[in-house]
DNA sequence: TGCTTTTCTGGAAACGTTTCCAGATGAGTA
DNA sequence: TACTCATCTGGAAACGTTTCCAGAAAAGCA
């Protein structure tokens, strides 16, 4: 019934030749004779031939896969991400091989087994402490090329992210320009995520150089509940609070909605700024403040180093590439105590005015 | 420099047998005495020995190894699917090459059969056109075995999805509960989706047989300025249109904000429903009334269906699981013309309402 | 014509496994 | 003691490739 897939020495049996000369004709990789170079050729269309990779790869020790690990797809940035690793793996000839840790580090560790087990040529990551990882270790040992993404570690790693702790600096400046002083800054996985982190001490260095009080942290959990509970309790113990940052753009939605719920208005009664820059965070009412980052172009540049270090089999340097961040402002940031022109501030993508407004029904 | 892979081979000679018997150790498929087998496992361990899966997939011709080609990571049904699939996958311990097909049948093509030559045991996939797609046909040539998700194709075929039409109909009962009776189908890539042409007859077909006029059909671009001009000359065409009916949520969103970039409100001025139920859906203000579908159920189906004709070693039956869709209603749906009560609507899921009011600074 | 050189070709080894088969060893039984 | 039988073990073939090597054929040149 089902019929064996055909393979290179079937070709050569119907084309009357050897398996070498086949290789040699079908991968331009050595001398054939016009006639059987046509005679091969032909047959291999004929009989539909398209070479096993596995045997390829098992020879070549090289099977240009690529392992791609991230946290968690739900997320869009790691979609986003994932884009970009896919984009440029496929452009290089890589395929990729995608496992989600689920933020788990045991889970990082043994998907890094498989993917090891399965011949990757190198890994493309995200992990949840880059600064002692088992995974990053195994592939080390393997001398497996890997690059992160989004991590920031403290040792030297070759990585592509962004310097989380200007770009939170830059969060600060803006609300504090806008006249915010007393803010928060909301978390997730505070603890299992460098980023998060740095984001924190970024936003609260900044707000303590200009004067401002620190900001009161808040840890949420990932139960939908937990964030309104939490910002309930928050907003209730610290009435002065005025602005929160979202370690973010997920979060920031979250506690947007969970803001409404409690009864006050984004951004009149509370501002809001998030991290990451996602798509849908402009298309929400009041758009979103965040800062914006190059998440496809991430992965493209963290499997670019990755596949480049392949080719030259050399392991990628171990430095991190910063990738460039902007404020993008939005509906969701407004002023506290209006102490400088609104003009300064970068405009607003989605305008909340009409552009071109419509006449309808008596209005 | 770069050190060898330890080989079964090299566990052979450490340990002092053959390749063989220490194959049958590691696999448990062969006697071997406690003696060696206690001396097999050390070495294996102390040499940080691990299979070569290329070699074993040669050999065993199972490479356990899913083909997934989904048209975009941006839109996060795909990605919510894939989570399944993952999921899925990694519990059957089988792992997923990843491919993005761009909405473009000749890359679905290609990614196929970069696929097949990577010997994926199986695929699941959603594709441009599942009635007349090559790459599938190349499926069923090589016997293996796949599963879409998403499509709804008219010829039988395995998959998983949800009857679009009767999901569609279910959006027009509830505008025409609402009171509304002029309406529009907003629709992106409509020619090459089937989905999308589904979604409109079954929308279309309900309202023909409530008596209410056809809906307008809105074909928009991927650039989002276009969805801006079609919506205004739309609105201003055909001033009596109430509601929106679109082809996704993502769609939805952006006509969200396209609307209230002329100055209208949702959902006074014009109610919107969406098809998917993303969670960024439930988190904007109005939530978005939606057709909600269970995406990562869809990727995990799919998936199970593929596995369980691979470990039968027969191909998944031609037919279509039809996953339970339901109405989740939202701000974005309004009365037009309250002719019933609003408590015949199922109740939105996130209250406009505030659950525990705040008192903050004198208001 | 005989020689060298080039061009073309096929055998065979290798990549890392699994598994069939047969041989060796040891224990149990008559 | 000689026999059977079960248990353990290793050699070798196979999976589908690439590539080294050497031999054969053809072409070039004196």
């Amino acid at each position: 019934m089902s019929q064996r897939r055909v393979t290179i020495r079937d070709v050569a049996n119907a084309a009357g030749c050897s398996i070498a000369t086949v290789s040699r004709v079908l991968n331009q990789s050595g001398p054939a004779s016009t006639d059987t170079r046509d005679r091969v050729l032909a047959t291999a269309s004929e009989l539909g031939f398209s070479f096993n990779e596995l045997g390829r790869s098992l020879q070549s020790q090289r099977s240009r896969t690529l392992g791609v690990i991230v946290p968690s797809l739900s997320n869009p940035v790691f979609a986003a991400a994932i884009d970009g690793v896919q984009a440029e793996a496929a452009a290089a000839g890589y395929q990729i091989l995608l496992a989600c840790s689920n933020y788990d580090e045991d889970a990082e560790t043994r998907a890094v087994r498989t993917l090891i087990g399965k011949q990757i040529d190198g890994a493309v990551m995200t992990v949840a402490a880059p600064d002692d990882s088992p995974a990053l270790a195994m592939l080390s040992a393997q001398e497996t090329p890997y690059c992160l993404m989004f991590n920031q570690p403290e040792t030297p790693q070759p990585g592509v992210g962004v310097d989380n702790v200007a770009a939170s600096a830059l969060a600060a400046d803006m609300l504090i320009k806008a006249g915010h002083r007393n803010t928060a800054f909301l978390a997730i996985r505070f603890a299992g995520s460098e980023r998060a982190r740095l984001r924190h001490d970024g936003f609260r260095a900044r707000l303590g150089a200009a004067g401002c009080p620190d900001p009161v942290l808040v840890e949420v959990h990932d139960n939908p509940r937990d964030l309104d509970a939490r910002l309930a309790a928050l907003l209730s113990d610290h009435p002065q609070i005025t602005a929160l940052y979202a370690s973010n753009d997920m979060l920031a939605l979250s506690a947007m909605r969970a803001v409404r719920a409690l009864g006050l208005r984004v951004p009149q009664d509370i501002s809001l700024i998030g991290f990451d820059g996602i798509a849908i965070a402009e298309m929400v009412e009041p758009s979103l403040a965040t800062i914006a980052t190059p998440c496809p172009a991430m992965g493209r540049e963290a499997t670019a180093r990755v596949i480049a270090a392949i080719e030259q089999s050399e392991s990628p340097a171990a430095t991190m590439t910063a990738l460039p961040f902007e404020f993008r402002n939005g509906g969701s940031l407004g002023l506290a105590a209006p102490k400088i022109p609104a003009s300064e501030l970068p405009p607003a993508r989605r305008p909340a005015f009409p552009q071109t407004p419509v006449t309808r029904r008596g209005s």
